[in-house]
Order: C-alpha cells, then structure tokens, then sequence
DNA sequence: CTCTAATCGAGACGGTACGTCGCGTCTTACG
DNA sequence: CGTAAGACGCGACGTACCGTCTCGATTAGAG
C-alpha cells in the first residue's frame, strides 16, 4: 500500500480535484486580494469564496502566505523568461520597457500584489523576487556587493511599480520604464570612478 | 508673577504618571523589538515587561503600532535635523554619510527597528519617514515626479541600511555612505540629458 | 488630636459639601434607574449624571448597592411607620390599602425600584424589608414559621407590587390591595383548621 | 426503513462533539453553583471545569445565563409533567406535595438553582417557569388577573422552596407541601365571595 | 476673618472578565 | 473508507468596569 506514496516526488499525479481545489484557491485569494489588504482576508473567506471546505485549505497549502507564494512565483517566473535575457545583455533601457508593459498587461493582478496587500505580502514577493533574481546571472560592478544589489535592485523596482500603480491616472509604461531605468538599472551598471 | 502661567497653553499638566508609563511602555518596546520580530510582540508582552497594567497600554495608545510610530518620529526627528540642511545645499555625499554615521550611533536600535521586525513596522517607519521628507523641501529634477522622488528615496535608503545592519561583519559607515550616495542620491540629483 | 472623632458617632458633623454630594448621588441614581436596569447602571454613569467626581462617589459608598440600600431603607422606614400599627391591630384590609396608597403616591420611585431594576436590587430590597418586618412584631400563626412568614409575606407582596407598577394601565389601588389582602396578608392570618 | 429519516426534522445531525461539550459544560456549571452564588461564577472557571476551550463556550451560549436556563428548563419541564395534572384536577393539595418531593429528590440540584444563585438567575428561572405554567391552563378566580395569578404563584412557591431548601434542619416535603397549599394554592382557588 | 484641614474634581492606574476572531488540528458523519 | 464539513483548543485582541490612588484646587467651619 501506497496511499501517498508521492510526497516525496515531485508532481507525480497531478490528480483533477487536487488542481481543480487549488486553482479555486488562487483564483478566491486573487478575487479577495483586489478587495482588501492581504493580511485582511481570512483562510475562511478564501475557502468560502472557492466554494471548499475550510480544513481542505490546510490539505493544499500550510498557510495563507504558502498560497500567495504559489501565485506569486508564477508570476515572477513569467516575467524573468522575459527580462533575463535583456539584463544579460546589459540592455537596461529595454529590460526597464519590458518589465513596465509586462506589469501593465496584468495590471490588476498586480495592483492586488503590490498595492492592496500589506508589507508582509511584499516582503515575500520581494524574497522570491530576489531568490529568482540571484540564479540569474546579473554582472554587478565590484562596489557593490552583490547580495545588496539584488535585494535593492528588486525592492527599488517593486516601489517604483507600487507608486504606478496605485496612481490615479496613471503614466505612460514607456515614462516609467524611463524612471526606472534611470534610478535603478543605470546606476547599478555605473562603474566605480563614476 | 503667575505660579501656573502655562495653564492656558497647550500641554497644561503632563501628568508625572502618564509620563512615566509612556516611557515604560517605549523602554519595554524596545527591549522586546531587540529579542523577537515586532509582529510577534503581543500587547501582554510589552506591559509585562514595562510593569504596566493591560489596559493601561491602550489608555495611551491604540495599537502596538501607534507606539512603535512614536518611537519611529522621535528617531527619525532627530536624523532630519542633521541630514536635512545638508540634502538642500546640494551635498548628497556628506548627508549620506551624516546618515550612515547616524545609524551607527543608534545602532541596536535601528537594527531592533529595520530588522528583526516584520514588514508592517517598516512600512509605518516608512511611511512617517515619507511625511517628514515631504516637509523638507528637498531639490527634484523635473522627470522624476516628487512623490515617488520620495517614496523612491526613503524606501531605497531603508532597503539599504536594512542590509547593512543584518550583516554578520558589518562595513564601514563611510563604505555604505558611498553606497547610497551612489545608488540612491547621485541618480535622483542627476539632470534629465544624463 | 482627634481629626476623626466623629466617626464612631453617629451623624456629628454634616458637612454641608458631604449632604450635597450624597444627595446628589442618590438623584442621580434614582434618575439612572427610571432608565435603566440597576444591573447596567455603572459608577461612572451615576457621578456624571450627579456632576461628581468619579472617585468621590467611593468616599460615600462603597458599592453601588450600598447607595441603593441607603435610599430603599429611607423608603420602607417611611413606609413602615404607616402600615405597622395596622398590622399589629390585625386590620389587614386597612394595611393592605395603606400599602398600596403608599406606593401609588410615589409610584414614579417605586416602579425605578421594582420594576426596571433587576433582581440583585430586588432581593436588597426584599432584604431590608424583611429585616425591618422582623421588628415589627406581627403575630404568625402556629403552622407557619416565623422567619417563613416575614420572607415570604415581603416577597409576596413585591411581587404582586411589581406586576402592578408594571400594568400599561394600572388599576385602582383599592382592587390592588384586596388582592394584596387575599393573597399574603388573609392567608397568614387563617388558623391551623382551616 | 430509512435508517435516518429524521435527518430531515429538526436537529438533524446532533454531532457527538456538541453533544459532548454542552453536556460537559451544563455539568460544570452545576457543580460550580453548588459552590459558589451564579453570579461569581465566571465562564473561565466553567470551561476549565468542563475541560473545555473558553471560546468553545460562547459556540454553544451566548451568555451564561443561555446555559442556566437551558438547565433550569429541563428541570422545570420534567416537573411540569408532573403535576400539571394534578393542578388541572384542582387537587391542590396532591399538587403540592408533588412538588415538594420532587424537589427533595433532586434537592441537590435545586438548591444550586435556588439558593447559592443570585437573584437574577432565579428571576430567570421564575420567568421560565411562568411561560411553562402559562401553557397549562390552570383555572383562576375573577378576582384574580391571570398574568398575575401565574406570577404570584410560581414566585411564591420558589420563595418557600428556597427558604425550606436552605434550612439547616429541613422539614418534612409534606409539611412543606401543606404550607405550600395554604399560601398559595388554596388562596388562588377561593371564590370571590370568601 | 482668617487659617487649616476635610472634601472635592479629575482621571490615571492595576486588575479581572468579557466576548470576538483567526489559526491550524482533529473528529465526525456521510457519500 | 476516504473526504468535506466544521467543532475544537488555543491565544491575542480590545473593551468595560471596578475600586484604589495621587494630584491640586476649593471651601467649610473653628479659632
């Protein structure tokens, strides 16, 4: 007998009802989100709003954060198969373009990740941000510590984004594309007798 | 001459007690914030720790952030009454250094606030640090929207000094002072043509 | 030295602040009390409706019950010098009319006692009732206990008292008190053999 | 036969856990009355009696007093069908006595109720027992409102239950019983004429 | 007609109980 | 016999009120 005999490996059988109740999860935790700050919404509300059981949470994922971090890495991960390559080739004004229309297409989702949610939330966006970022091979210049330049380099850009995006009327992608290169991609390429 | 000539102005009795607990609770705050994250420090925790009766606390504050805020201003007060005069003559090398010193100086109680404690806390420190920026009437050049100037300069400085202060060997002040100049005030000083 | 001589004898010197301030305390309660359950009505709300100190009510009583007593004991000393040479003179008619006249004629205190109060304030008053019935020596027939007789005479009689203050449209004292005479007074009258 | 098919009834799934709890809890209660006026009895001291969470208990009852009454509702409903008969055949007397042994038999019981208890709660009991007695349909003399007959009667009857409960030396329940009739049930069936 | 001390208002304080909320576990009953 | 529903233990929250206390600021009544 072996009931559950794939926890040790990866996704072996992605069984129906265990993606239908997790999509549900995503979906009822990003409908929340858009509604109120994260720290806000209850494992009892997103199990209502998905339409399962309250302990069928805790089957799927140990806490509310383990959830969001799902969503988020997704996303994230969809935007480095974009901008990596751009980094790579120190084209930082077209990484800058790519990173703002990415985050302009899903802008409400976004929105719900940065803007809404409370810090905590960030501060996980950013960690996974930065895990993500450091497998990347970004060339960084020898002043600045290359564990900082991560961490800032992801965390600048978030608040950059945050500011777009919870602006009334917001800017233009190409305008903050600009900004942004500007405050965090060139200075981090400048070299040290700058 | 009147003996209590101040009974008409604003703070008429400070009242030794209220005074006193105020303190406690500040002191034991503090303590705690040094030894656990801020969002695990509970309401009974600071009490018992200030020799302060429960309700007591809530007699003098709302919440445990109202009196983590007030101990945020007191800080960061005192740090915009050094750096501030240096940002608006233009010395973006001696403020940042002014800064980094700053923080050495309180070092324990900095770390205690950047941190060990969560993300809510920075973002209330950040966002008090935010108002008291937008007071100074520092300098911005014209493609960088003075709100998210801002946002962008204290949110990065915190990032910033947060790495600096969760190092295990940590650098010289004067080392981290170039670091901010170079990431944070030289590329927000920088005309719209560079 | 003898600052406070007086306090082992009975009322030496009345102060003319301590009359005003316990008058207005009973005032206010007995206002309190027309609105209100006994239960609901805190200390703060008693001071302020007297325009005291909070503390100072402490100074007087030292519990809210013990306010209530002093002003149901006033009430029933009153009540008794009428209805107890009736009782003594077996005139139980004549009692129970004197009874509900008594309590008709300030009907608007009777009822903030019996009837918006709860039963905490009812069973002091039953308590104190009691006692001073105790000392009027009414005669008890041999079947039925004396201390039986006095509580259940008082109670019976509260009873019966509150029902009517509580009509929407009361009736007359005269059927109160034949009712109040068939029910308590005539059956503690009756021999053993009937 | 449908092995549930009272599933579509009333309480269709009494779940042993609730049942376990309330029990537990109504339980607790009695024994901490029997030692203690209801009054001081905090619902801290309940639950840990009951080995039972302290929020556990407002799942069941709002307040306290939900729990004494649902007891206190028992009671009086096993004794209802006693002697509801016996009032219904206007044999007052046989009635009486009924009453008095069955409270000597749970003696125990009714004295936590009657006795240790405050007076609110025996304000609840009495007004339970009212809206029970209500339901039977005793008869009643002209001279006597109904609503207040029924008052009357079930306040009398604690009142002497309560004063023979807490005797030292109790009495005989036929002693009781005939004072019992003499006070109340007999007075309440003589004629207007007597 | 002072002077002295009792009384006052104001309200901060320690403490206890309340009732609520949310988490994460664990039992239950049902399909 | 597995799984969804939801009861449960736990622990923090913020509120309310109690009765005590510490302040000065009156103010009554004795000398």
């Amino acid at each position: 007998m072996a009931p559950r005999s794939d926890e040790s490996r990866g996704p072996p059988r992605p069984d129906a009802r265990i993606t239908r109740s997790r999509h549900a999860l995503q979906t009822a935790l990003l409908d929340l989100v858009a509604e109120m700050p994260f720290e806000e919404v209850t494992v009892a509300a997103i199990t209502k709003r998905a339409g399962i059981g309250y302990a069928t949470f805790f089957r799927h994922y140990p806490t509310r954060e383990a959830l969001l971090a799902e969503i988020a890495d997704a996303l994230i991960g969809r935007l480095l198969v974009l901008i990596a390559p751009l980094v790579l080739a120190q084209d930082t004004a077209a990484a800058a373009l790519a990173l703002t229309r990415f985050v302009d297409a899903c802008r409400r989702l976004c929105r719900g990740l940065l803007v809404g949610a409370g810090d905590a939330i960030r501060r996980d966006i950013t960690a996974r941000a930065v895990a993500a970022a450091g497998t990347a091979g970004a060339p960084m210049p020898e002043w600045l510590p290359r564990d900082l330049g991560i961490v800032h380099g992801v965390a600048t850009t978030l608040t950059i984004l945050r500011w777009w995006l919870e602006q009334d009327r917001p800017q233009d992608a190409a305008a903050v594309a600009d900004i942004v290169d500007r405050l965090v991609f060139a200075p981090m390429a400048r070299p040290a007798g700058a």
